[in-house]
DNA sequence: TCCATTTAGTTGATTTTGTCAACTATTTTT
DNA sequence: AAAAATAGTTGACAAAATCAACTAAATGGA
């Protein structure tokens, strides 16, 4: 493997990384910090799921988990239940409530994301697509 | 702009902070952090320097700044004199022993990348410079 | 020149974020 | 049934980051 093209992805890696930077700024204008904001995500898209669960996809600590999802509930933002199967471990779904909230901040993501790109044109826009699309998948090892 | 379009590149985004964030683990076997290493690579490549074009390009707090700028300045990485010009502000620059340290996480940085890229065929590496390229040129507004 | 304002950097106080280990209550294993 | 493993909670702490007050120097007028 070429030195040279190691920098090179290096390179890109330092400038994607500003871009992610840039765009996870708009958290900081919701009340919801970024580890907030990824634990109220992968609820939506895991629900209904366990604690575990969202420390083996996150990688967060339990612990640290345990208090963001303690005031998730006290804001009325989750349900939990202890399951049925094994009650050490508990149901976790989000409310009407928590569903609204990760709308928000969803949807002022994707709009974050939108002006960023507004320049774009649509062939540019399709272009972006394609390199990140293979991106993806010459990075997703099998195969 | 097309919706889709938008959850696409946020899908991305998602998966690259994944990559990123497993490359930057390799400093956490270091005895530096994360921003502390943030600064040594900047000052490597900008020295000399004063900390105010430092706290510009990383857009890091001062205060913070100087703190960590301290501590390297107390483990003899860098040099800092008062500039002449301008006695307010200081020119600063990595001492060689600076520089072994910039060296050795440097290399270790561009080690791991090599391990994690190391099923890639030279064709595929090729390619995936190729897009890199492509959507650094499509995000850098200019043309 | 003098004075007000700005700028570079430091420091203390505080908040936020993240880590660790001990602990309870269950479940699983043997 | 005892021992080991697992889910989640909690307290103590450490690391990372923010903020405002402060010193010292420079700058831009009146």
């Amino acid at each position: 493997m070429k030195n040279k093209d190691i920098q090179l992805v290096r390179e890109f890696n330092r400038f994607y990384t500003g871009i992610i930077g840039l765009l996870d700024e708009h958290i900081f204008q919701s009340p919801y910090s970024l580890p907030e904001a990824r634990v109220l995500y992968e609820l939506h898209h895991q629900q209904p799921c366990s604690a575990t669960e969202l420390v083996q996809i996150i990688g967060m600590d339990k612990g640290y988990l345990s208090r963001v999802v303690n005031g998730f509930e006290k804001k009325g933002l989750i349900t939990r239940r202890r399951s049925k199967k094994d009650a050490r471990s508990t149901s976790m779904a989000l409310t009407s409530k928590g569903e609204k909230e990760f709308a928000l901040i969803d949807q002022a993501s994707a709009a974050q994301l939108t002006n960023l790109l507004s320049f774009l044109s649509p062939s540019k826009m399709k272009d972006l697509l394609v390199h990140m699309t293979e991106i993806k998948k010459l990075l997703t090892k099998r195969n």
